[in-house]
DNA sequence: CGTGCCGGGCA
DNA sequence: TGCCCGGCACG
């Protein structure tokens, strides 16, 4: 008797003949109708921005001009309100104030965009780039604009300072607290992995050219249309450990990861995450290795990415970091320029023969999680989402995944399930994580990848120091109740129909293991 | 209200 | 031990 109801149930669920409660409920979530993703063709509205961005995006302006080189608190301006300012067509190289953590900074225009009224600015003390309202940056009436190239000599206003790196000064400020440093590092580091429109320095490899395309565009349509933080690229992370670099992952295959990753981003919601930088574009070839540990450079426009932590040290030592290698204190700084970057492959399923039990995404939590501090425009575009779910639209989850494409197999023993491990490793890294992100909708919304989750992400303030420390707190809270992963579960992923496709976990209500998070 | 998952039950 | 589900917490 029960027997066979329990089996006819089960047979219900297999056969995809649904019962009446589960059908229902199917009906209810759009879970798998909602196969959202336009049309193959039509994906890429960011192409073009893409392009065209590019193209506008004029001449990095040599950082070399960078007449306020340390003394910072030099108030170069009075301008009290911040606001009340006439709006000005700020130019490339112009000199101008803003206020930025709660105090006014010089800095140079990078960019202003018209459209959006959006200011990019460099800020020469912070050594980093903001992103704020227009009305917000006023002129700092000292000096004329500077076009874009360098002035030939700046003798006249730069005391004596040496270039440090080509393009960017690295945060070599002879301030006390190292730890400073390393945080500025981390800053610039991260507001260059996510605007690297800026600066182009001429000769560097442009081999991942891509990058820079998938990365601008949303960050700019983000800013368009205004979804919240639009800039976040992969998180951040910060360890200051030094020891094992080598990330747990058991076949990491040294492949070149250029391509890849973007598993059959022709029909399921799969498509690859425009976050991840790399992200190759033309050949969405699909290569099956599991999981490669790449190493790659942040520079500005340097996508490089090698193999090896030595290879992309001396790259970046190199060719970013120039000569300066001398200079102990250098010795390190290669490691803020680079990020590990984890890239999970699946078949393309074939038949789902698939890797990676497991671990499925890499995690990155690192032990102290850094802030990843909302890149530019943090304090300008007032709130701005803290939290990631402010990614998905909700409602449009494609459940896509009928299926076929990477399934992961090997479930069973959920509860033996192995920690997922966190790589550390001495630089600062990040490791991003496609293997989840099921990236619905178009591409445009800006899915994260879910690393890191940990659901009481980084808020974005501004001053981000301290904030160091409260981050990697808040995480340890989820006591009682595993705070809820806010990766994609198998449910969500494909639906209660393909139930048989979830993990044995999920099928037996337990947590998810495929998805951890 | 949907969902993730703990705790516990049944075979 | 494998499987399943009630029910609670979270969002």
């Amino acid at each position: 008797m029960e027997k066979t109801t329990l089996k006819q149930r089960k047979m219900e669920r297999k056969g995809s003949s649904m019962a009446s409660v589960l059908s229902r409920r199917l009906g209810k979530r759009s879970l798998l109708g909602a196969r959202v993703l336009g049309p193959p063709g039509a994906a890429p509205p960011l192409e073009p921005q893409a392009e065209l961005l590019e193209g506008a995006a004029p001449q990095p302006f040599l950082a070399s001009k960078d007449t306020s080189c340390q003394e910072q608190p030099k108030e170069l301006l009075k301008a009290p309100g911040t606001s009340g300012l006439q709006q000005v067509a700020f130019q490339p190289g112009q000199k101008v104030c803003v206020w930025f953590g709660g105090q006014e900074c010089t800095g140079l225009v990078e960019r202003h965009s018209w459209a959006e009224d959006k200011v990019t600015v460099w800020l020469l003390d912070q050594k980093l780039q903001i992103c704020c309202k227009a009305e917000e940056v006023w002129p700092a009436e000292l000096q004329s604009p500077i076009p874009q190239a360098p002035p030939p000599e700046q003798g006249t206003q730069a005391p004596a300072y040496r270039p440090v790196s080509r393009n960017i000064d690295v945060p070599k400020r002879k301030s006390d607290a190292v730890e400073m440093d390393e945080m500025m590092a981390a800053m610039v580091l991260t507001s260059l992995s996510c605007s690297p429109v800026v600066q182009s320095p001429p000769g560097v490899e442009t081999n991942f050219s891509a990058s820079r395309a998938a990365c601008d565009p949303w960050k700019e349509s983000g800013d368009v249309s205004d979804s919240g933080s639009s800039t976040t690229s992969g998180h951040w992370s910060g360890s200051s450990g030094v020891s094992t670099p080598s990330p747990p992952h058991p076949q990491a295959s040294p492949k070149y990861l250029g391509d890849a990753f973007g598993s059959p981003q022709t029909d399921n919601g799969f498509e690859t995450d425009p976050d991840a930088f790399l992200l190759d574009e033309p050949a969405p070839r699909k290569r099956k290795n599991s999981v490669k540990v790449m190493y790659k450079c942040l520079w500005p426009n340097c996508g490089k990415v090698l193999r090896s932590i030595v290879g992309i040290k001396r790259h970046v030592k190199a060719l970013h970091l120039g000569d300066t290698v001398d200079s102990d204190q250098f010795k390190r700084e290669e490691d803020f320029y680079y990020t590990e970057v984890q890239m999970k492959e699946e078949a393309t399923a074939a038949g789902g023969s698939t890797v990676d039990p497991a671990p499925a995404p890499s995690v990155a939590s690192p032990p102290l999680a850094v802030l990843p501090p909302p890149p530019p425009k943090a304090q300008s575009s007032g709130p701005d989402h803290p939290g990631l779910e402010s990614y998905l639209p909700s409602g449009a989850l494609s459940k896509s995944a009928p299926g076929s494409f990477w399934h992961i197999q090997a479930d069973h023993a959920y509860q033996a399930l192995p920690s997922f491990q966190i790589p550390v490793s001495p630089h600062i890294y990040t490791s991003i994580s496609w293997a989840t992100a099921p990236s619905t909708a178009s591409s445009l919304s800006p899915v994260r990848s879910r690393s890191l989750s940990f659901s009481e992400p980084q808020q974005p303030p501004p001053a981000m120091k301290s904030h160091l420390i409260v981050t990697s707190s808040a995480r340890a809270q989820s006591s009682t109740r595993k705070a809820r992963g806010e990766a994609k579960k198998c449910r969500k992923v494909y639906g209660i129909e393909h139930r048989d496709q979830w993990c044995t976990a999920c099928r037996w209500k337990k947590a998810c293991q495929r998805f951890l998070d």
